[in-house]
DNA sequence: GCCAACGTTGGC
DNA sequence: GCCAACGTTGGC
């Protein structure tokens, strides 16, 4: 039977997914075909793993956007993609270029990330004055994951917010 | 630009 | 398998 329900029939699960926005900001991804954006340049094995292991097509993604003025989430995604190798892994021009990645057994992944809408930017500071987050990963204390866990109830508290 | 925190590398 | 050195991340 056809369907256009996800791989599995488990509950969605939460995520949040850093972006540098002079890469790829909520604007970028809500601007592309489908709204829909590879998420390209994972280089961490735990990250890689959440990608292979646990996210599922039709999960929930915070927005995060890192690495510059006003650093917080700044929208809302799902994921709209099982993973396949990044191809910038092989491309020298890239800076996600990785020469010990073997082209027969491609070291690391990517998913399609889907835009669904942008949010009034939460700021970090916005994000920790809210007890409820206060265990969040990505408050915690020497967190650079770029992909992290976010609970059911801090998904849900964060929707409160936006 | 600083610097704390953390992951990776590589010699042993 | 240990661990020091090094590179990167990312908020400030």
């Amino acid at each position: 039977m056809a369907s256009t329900a996800p791989p599995t029939d488990r509950p969605p699960r939460y995520w949040l997914m850093k972006s540098e926005p002079d890469e790829c900001s909520i604007d970028d991804a809500l601007a592309a075909p489908q709204h829909t954006v590879p998420w390209t340049g994972v280089r961490n094995y735990q990250a890689r793993n959440f990608m292979r292991d646990d996210m599922q097509v039709g999960d929930g993604v915070l927005f995060y956007h890192s690495s510059c003025p006003e650093p917080g989430i700044a929208g809302i995604a799902r994921v709209a993609s099982a993973t396949r190798p990044d191809p910038t892994q092989f491309d020298p021009e890239s800076p996600y270029f990785d020469p010990k990645s073997p082209t027969d057994r491609p070291r690391w992944l990517l998913l399609d990330v889907q835009a669904l809408r942008k949010t009034p930017l939460i700021s970090l500071a916005e994000l920790r004055a809210v007890p409820a987050l206060a265990e969040m990963r990505v408050l915690q204390r020497g967190n650079r994951l770029s992909i992290t866990p976010v609970t059911d109830a801090e998904w849900a508290r964060i929707l409160t917010l936006v």
